[in-house]
DNA sequence: TGCCCTCTTTTGAATAATCAAAATCACTTA
DNA sequence: TAAGTGATTTTGATTATTCAAAAGAGGGCA
């Protein structure tokens, strides 16, 4: 039976998958991402290979068959859209959505899924400008780059900002840091893990390495 | 732990009894209700008697405690403002937003669901007529007349409409019965049972006795 | 080659919720 | 008051999910 701790899985699955495309998730990670001990990743592994979920090499890791996939790009789909739907329906902060999201989208139908995303005119990207998959279960895998990769001088847009916690929401959304915002990168040291950029309303913003990483941008074109 | 089935079978006690107020409500009843074989609710009732949100007198019965009815009608505020949400603004059919809301009840934070209240106007009664819980637990208690008891030449409005099957709630929107519809008492045939109404429309309706007494009724004032 | 370290799997146990079926209780009714 | 009836409780099992701790596998290094 497809529970939400299945669903929970699944997502959780694909998520990490992501970052290591090539690669079988192994065991550990997957443990580690679910907040539970390696022997219940194992148990329960088992019980998605069963499921033709995913396929399973012990010892080896994991790996989403299509259909766990088709399953993890639906969840995804659902925690997207209502991600959205709070904050542009219901006006919540986008720092608290991902949370409300994780109990939601175990709980909505498709019928209201349906009706949420015709009241937003179908977005495209949630809040954080992650991509919201189709129902038909298509998601677009455009390649981002880490503000900290950018050479100096350059200019583009934040597209994304790839973190959940709300701590950290909450410091780029005070410092203007939000999906579609414009800025020019103004210096980048390595030695000192630094970045400092300028908003367009002049303010600058210097980040250390791993916050810049999380700053995912687009290119200005024209 | 309060899980969802915990809420569910507190919210199904608190329903139940309020048909029999006075009586402790018999474990058949329940077991019935919460469709689940008899033994299942015994021994669901002790672990809420355990966790003091029902007094279980054995081969008695059972009734809510203090803090069980409070939980009930929280659970109850949460169905019947999703309910409402689910109507005006997401657009959902009356007829359907029952199931819908009987899973999104356990998953809602009380953050959203203010959101949702407020958003609407915080309204007392759901679309089928049911008062809304306050957040601080109170519940309005008006006895409605069932239109069976009404008497012939007397006037109303329909206040709720008590049932929430699908198919009996598309035909009394099919046919005008809604909460706020004023409507005349034609004739009342006992022998017949069967009653016949004129709305304000002109148009006629008869019912059977098990009909009327689902539609409850308010006296015209003035 | 053998030991060690890390990761993974196995084993045994717990909790929540359920069912089927046997046992028990309380109440009529003859 | 004994038997019967219907409701309720008990007992034994099952499923899903989890943890703790023991056991096992594999690779690296001395």
């Amino acid at each position: 039976m497809i529970t939400s701790t299945v669903e929970n899985y699944v997502k959780q699955i694909y998520l990490q998958q992501q970052e290591n495309p090539a690669d079988l998730l192994p065991m550990g990670k997957l443990a580690t991402a679910m907040n539970v001990v390696p022997g219940t990743a194992t148990a329960m592994v088992k019980a998605l290979a069963d499921s033709g979920l995913v396929d399973y090499e012990p010892r080896g890791g994991i790996r989403l068959t299509h259909g766990g996939e088709q399953l993890a790009l639906h969840v995804l789909r659902r925690h997207r859209i209502l991600e959205s739907f709070l904050v542009e329906i219901l006006g919540l902060d986008w720092s608290e959505v991902h949370e409300e999201a994780e109990t939601l989208e175990h709980a909505v139908s498709d019928k209201v899924l349906e009706r949420m995303d015709h009241l937003m005119n179908r977005p495209q990207y949630d809040p954080h400008g992650d991509p919201i998959p189709t129902a038909k279960g298509q998601i677009s895998h455009i390649r981002l780059m880490p503000l900290s990769d950018m050479a100096p001088g350059t200019s583009a847009q934040v597209a994304r900002v790839a973190d959940q916690d709300a701590a950290f929401l909450r410091f780029a959304e005070k410092n203007g840091l939000l999906p579609g915002v414009k800025f020019s990168l103004i210096s980048s040291d390595s030695q000192a893990d630094a970045v400092t950029i300028r908003l367009r309303n002049k303010q600058t913003i210097t980040l250390g390495g791993k916050a810049a990483e999380k700053i995912l941008v687009r290119k200005k074109t024209g």
